[in-house]
DNA sequence: CTGGGCGCTATTGTATACAAAAGATGCTGG
DNA sequence: CCAGCATCTTTTGTATACAATAGCGCCCAG
C-alpha cells in the first residue's frame, strides 16, 4: 500500500478505458482526469505512463495523450504474444513447480470445475479461476520479467467479453485443458506442458475472433 | 523531444547503472540522483518508473528502490525472451516487408560486413549495424506491443561486453545469418525468418554463457 | 550488557506553483 | 472572403513545498 493515490489513478482511469467509458480518440487531459479521481495531478501522471507503457494511451506528436484504438488484429497480437509467453511459463513451471505447488493447482481446477458444473454456469468464478491457475504457473515459472511481460497482456475485460459467450462444451474444454497442462507438469515435461499452454491460449484467441464483430 | 529533462534522467541513471558506477544493491535514492543529474525529483521519478518496470531497479519491501542484482541466469531468461519476441518479429515481417525495407536491411548487413572485413574488425561500426539491422526487422513487424517490449530486452551493455569476445568467425557466422533471414524474408516464409532469427540470437546466448565467469 | 521503546531523521508520496510549448481564436491587410 | 499573424488559452513539463511513513539510533530499565 505504498503509493495508494496513484495506484487508485491507474485503476480508475484503466477502467474508464476498458469499460468504454472513455472511447478510442479521447484526450487523457491530466487535471480532468485528477478531478474525477480526487486525486492531484502527480500520481495521475505516474498512472499515464503506465498506461502509456501498456498501450492503453498513445502520444499525439506534440505529446498529448489519447486513448488507444484497439482493433481486432491488435488483439489477435495480444493472443498471439500471451500463447508465446504464458508457454515459455509452463515450460518453465515444469520444471521447477514443487508437489505443495501442484496441489495448490489441483485446487484451483477443482474450484473452476465446481464453478461450470452448476446448471446455470458461474462465469464469475470461472475467470476468478481461470486467472488464478494462469497467475500460479506464471509464479511457479520464477520468471520476474515474464511476470512483468504478461502483467500488461492479461486484460480481463476481453477475455470476459468472450467467456461470456461460452457454452458449457467450451467451458469444460477449458478445464480439461488445464487437466492437460497439470499432467504435463507432473511428468517434468516442459515442451509438453509448453504446447498445451500454447493451444490453450490460442483456442481462446479464435473464441475471440468468432465473437467479434467483424472479420 | 517533449520531455528531455526526464529522458536525461532515465538515461543517465541507467548508464550509473549499466556501467557499474552504481553496483546492484545500491539505494537510488530521488534526491541525491536529481543532484547528480541537475533536475528535480520529478523527472527522476519518472525515469525512476521506467526502470523499475524494465527491471534495472527492485523495489524493497518499504518502496525503497535499489540496483537490481542481474546473475547469468537472469541473463539467459533475457535472450531466451528475446528470441522468442524477436522471432515473433521476424516471422510477422516477412510478410509485411515491401522491397524497399528489405533493400535497406540489405544496405545495412553489407556495412556490417564491410566493418568486420577490415584487418581489425570494427566492433563499434559491427554492433552499431548490427542494432539497426535488428531494429528494421522490429519496425518492419509492424507491432508497436512487439517494439515495446522488446525495447526494454535489448541492453547493449551485455551484448557489447559479449562481442568484444567474438573473434573474426564468430562476426562472419553473425553477418551470414543475417544473410540468411534476408533469404527468409525474400521467400515471404514466415517460419523460416522466425528459425533463423531463433537460431541466431540463441547463438548469441551460448556466446554469452561462454564468456560469462561461473557457470 | 542487552532488549525494548521512543523520538528523530531520512526518504518517499502527494499537492501545488510556475514555466514552456502547442492550439485556438480573432483581427487585419490584401 | 481568405491568408497570415499575433495573442490568448489550454495543456503538459518541471520545480518545490508539504505530509506521511519507515528506518535508525539513542537512552533507559532490567
Amino acid at each position: 500500500m505504498t503509493n495508494s493515490a496513484a495506484d487508485r489513478a491507474y485503476a480508475e482511469v484503466r477502467g474508464l478505458i476498458l469499460s468504454g467509458d472513455a472511447s478510442p480518440g479521447t484526450p487523457l487531459r491530466e487535471e480532468a482526469l485528477a478531478d474525477i479521481v480526487g486525486v492531484s495531478r502527480t500520481p495521475i501522471r505516474e498512472a499515464l505512463r503506465r498506461l502509456e507503457a501498456e498501450l492503453y494511451a498513445v502520444r499525439t506528436p506534440s505529446g498529448r495523450l489519447v486513448v488507444a484504438a484497439w482493433d481486432v488484429d491488435d488483439v489477435a497480437e495480444m493472443f498471439a504474444l500471451r500463447a508465446m509467453l504464458e508457454g515459455h511459463a509452463a515450460a518453465r513451471a515444469a520444471t521447477r513447480m514443487t508437489p505443495a505447488d501442484l496441489g495448490e493447482l489441483k485446487a484451483c481446477n477443482t474450484r473452476i470445475e465446481r464453478a461450470i458444473a452448476a446448471p446455470e454456469p458461474d462465469i464469475a468464478g470461472f475467470l476468478a479461476g481461470n486467472r488464478q491457475f494462469h497467475d500460479l504457473i506464471i509464479k511457479a515459472s520464477a520468471s520476474a520479467r515474464l511476470a512483468t511481460m504478461l502483467s500488461g497482456l492479461v486484460e480481463q475485460p476481453i477475455v470476459r467479453r468472450t467467456a461470456t459467450r461460452y457454452d458449457r462444451s467450451d467451458l469444460e474444454r477449458s478445464a480439461h485443458e488445464h487437466g492437460q497442462l497439470m499432467q504435463a507438469i507432473s511428468a517434468r515435461d516442459g515442451e509438453w506442458a509448453r504446447s498445451v499452454m500454447t493451444a490453450h491460449i490460442r483456442r481462446a484467441l479464435h473464441a475471440f475472433r468468432a465473437a467479434s464483430p467483424s472479420k
